[in-house]
RNA sequence: CGCGGGGUGGAGCAGUCUGGUAGCUCGUUGGGCUCAUAACCCAAAGGUCGUAGGUUCAAAUCCUACCCCCGCAACCA
């Protein structure tokens, strides 16, 4: 029996960083699970290297588009393999293969009717070559500010608005086949609305894959990147996927375009798509702005790769929003891994070492635990089955705990006394040794590296990877055999120590990948002061600053950042304002307090109304703007320099 | 009425679909043990389950209204 999971294919425009990592971890999981259920698991993942935004980020790292893609796809080649992950095929969009498959899906889509020809109209800035969103004809880009402008386009158009009723019944027929819940709700709320044909095709972008018998057209995104799911197989009987994992933000295209193309090409559809929550950093959301982004080779090197696993799939409920921070990481390795896991292993082999010359007595073990670990193992197992990764651990270490238990209740540290004493110990060597090698063996998906230590150290010569399912129940360990040479798994971990580490190691770390990405500038935003470029006086003097006095001031309809104000700075007219305070001002503190505006500044409207200029303000912690203010009078009107 | 997530002992969470003694991990306090990685075991303290109504014999769980927090989107010129 086959089956085959994806994770996403990741855009190359940065470098991995955890989230990647989260996925790929989990699909790894997943992978090592099916194996030991006895399926031929195939697990593929890639890189995504089409597009402007690629075309950009070479070009700024000095470098050709393939250069640059072969370096960064590189990279991620290397994190995953660093990180022990079975990944079995990687497929870029840049290979060929890949190539004539979307070649061919597209074939299929158009000779079925379902795909057409049209123009794509939109504000272009010429200076950024991206189509801004919802710009009117005469706004500016938001990037550079340069006016944009009216750009048709020739596109090809995938009809998905024919697409409605068809997706309904497919959600309906197949209920899980968005997961979870709440993804498969937003998911049918969305196609409820009503689907607007896709756009398929560009001509301003050069770096994709050509369209066929269309020299001009390159395919766009979603079309060309989804198809790495069938390309990687291509030919191998292995379509269609047993799961697509990938990250909430893009269920959307995994659930509704992705199905929607197979459909219309008259292809086999993916059983299954899951979607798992995001990684926040302490609260926050994770973001390159932000700078809080965490990578996984310092947390590897510091507390080991399936530190980084179990912490990821345990503390994290799958599906839901999780958040990283390190000192619940270094917390739970601390108490899970190293006091409860470790600790377990250790004090029981050495005890059989000490008290049995290393030999485990001969079974059959105590019954309670033999059904405590027969219910363990089942209970995990169906957790497991529904990516409740969570909760299949908890049970595990539920068992653990009874283990601790059993050991100082019969505190075989005690010399005993009689025949029957010693027997009792027996058997008591007997359940740990037998309740270790399950727990083992179980948990060997989500701690492949170290379960494989424990393994031997349980004098087993048979690799773990070999063992299935079957291999769980009690009673399997014979009596006789000799341990190995017991040494620590998770030794302790000190919680700064570590920290400090980690840190350091990830700032080495965000250095190399920037310069892979051929940029200079480091992490940490350039101090306060010197930061930015020297200007002349002359600069200084082209922009004018006023004093002004607020006449009125209003919220903004359908805005809550923006307040609207009028602004009188000595001229016959008092300015149009809208600024970004309202999160910080109440419009009635402002009537009449005298403000600083740049008033030379273009002007640009905003929710519908003009903003003639734009106070001066401090930005402060939580970018709340603080107005600048006199401690004097200032007359309304007065030039600032 | 833009979309979504959430409010449960000091911290982080589960439980809510399928009402019935409120649970887990960490932390705190006291005790035990020495095989083990200053670990492990036992016990205790600590919760108006956001607010107000309603349904019910019974509500964290179902219904209604409201309050607060956090993302996304839109607008911080």
């Amino acid at each position: 029996m086959k089956y085959y999971l994806t994770t996403p294919i990741y855009y190359v425009n940065a470098a991995p960083h955890i989230g990647h990592a989260y996925t790929t971890i989990a699909a790894d999981t997943i992978r090592r699970l099916k194996r030991m259920q006895g399926y031929d698991v195939v697990l593929t993942t890639g890189t995504d290297e089409h597009g402007q935004k690629i075309q950009r980020a070479a070009k700024d790292a000095g470098k050709t588009e393939q250069e640059f893609t072969d370096i960064i796809s590189e990279e991620f080649r290397r994190q995953w393999n660093s990180l022990g992950l079975g990944i079995d095929r990687f497929e870029r969009t840049t290979s060929d293969r890949h190539a004539r498959v979307v070649q061919d899906l597209f074939h299929r889509c158009l000779e079925r009717g379902h795909v057409y020809k049209g123009n794509y109209t939109g504000q272009y800035c010429v200076f950024d070559e991206l189509y801004v969103n919802d710009a009117k004809p005469g706004d500016p880009c938001p990037d550079c500010g340069r006016p944009t402008e009216t750009v048709t386009e020739e596109n090809y158009y995938f009809r998905l608005s024919s697409f409605q009723k068809p997706l309904l019944d497919l959600y309906e027929s197949q209920p899980d086949f968005v997961l979870p819940e709440t993804r498969r709700n937003e998911v049918i709320a969305f196609v409820k609305q009503g689907l607007q044909d896709l756009s398929i095709s560009r001509t301003s972008i050069k770096w994709g894959i050509p369209v066929p018998a269309e020299e001009k057209h390159v395919f766009y995104v979603w079309f060309d990147a989804l198809t790495t799911y069938m390309s990687a197989v291509q030919g191998e009987g292995l379509w269609p996927a047993d799961l697509h994992l990938m990250g909430k933000e893009i269920v959307r295209f995994h659930a509704i375009y992705w199905p929607a193309f197979l459909m219309a090409a008259d292809l086999p559809l993916p059983k299954r798509i899951f979607a798992h929550g995001w990684l926040l950093f302490e609260q926050d959301k994770m973001s390159k702005s932000r700078g809080n982004i965490v990578r996984a080779t310092p947390i590897q090197k510091v507390l080991g790769a399936d530190a980084l696993r179990y912490f990821l799939l345990r503390e994290v409920v799958f599906g839901q929003d999780g958040s990283f921070s390190y000192d619940a990481l270094v917390g739970r390795y601390n108490s899970d891994l190293a006091n409860g896991l470790g600790n377990l292993a250790s004090r029981t082999l050495t005890m059989i070492h000490k008290y049995r010359d290393g030999q485990v007595p001969d079974g059959p073990g105590e019954p309670q635990i033999a059904q405590a670990a027969t219910e363990t193992t089942a209970i995990a197992l169906e957790a497991f089955d529904r990516f409740e990764f969570s909760k299949a651990l908890e049970a595990v270490w539920g068992l653990i705990g009874a283990l601790d238990k059993l050991i100082v209740e019969r505190a075989p540290w005690r010399q005993p006394a009689t025949p029957e004493d010693r027997a009792l110990l027996d058997s008591t060597f007997y359940t740990l040794a037998e309740a270790l090698r399950i727990i083992t063996a179980l948990l060997s998906p989500v701690l492949p590296e170290s379960a494989a230590k424990i393994w031997s150290q349980l004098g087993f010569t048979q690799p773990l990877d070999d063992v299935r399912t079957a291999g769980l129940h009690w009673g399997q360990l014979r009596g006789g055999q000799m341990l190995g040479s017991v040494s620590g798994v998770f030794p302790r971990a000190d919680m700064k120590a570590s920290i400090d580490r980690m840190r350091q190691l990830e700032t080495e770390e965000l250095a190399r990948q920037q310069a892979l990405l051929g940029k200079t500038a480091p992490a940490a935003p350039a101090p306060a002061t010197g930061g930015t470029p020297q200007i002349t006086i002359d600069d200084f003097a082209k922009v004018d600053l006023r004093v002004g006095i607020v006449k009125d001031a209003g919220p903004v309809k359908g805005a809550d950042k923006l307040l609207h104000l009028h602004v009188d700075i000595g001229e016959p007219q008092p300015r149009s304002i809208v600024a970004g305070i309202a999160g910080a001002y109440k419009p009635e503190e402002l009537v009449g307090r005298k403000v600083v505006i740049v008033a030379n500044l273009q002007p640009r409207k905003l929710r519908g109304l003009e903003s003639q200029g734009m106070i001066v303000a401090a930005t402060a912690e939580g970018d709340k703007p603080i107005l600048v203010g006199f401690l004097e009078d200032a007359p309304i009107g007065a030039r600032l320099r």
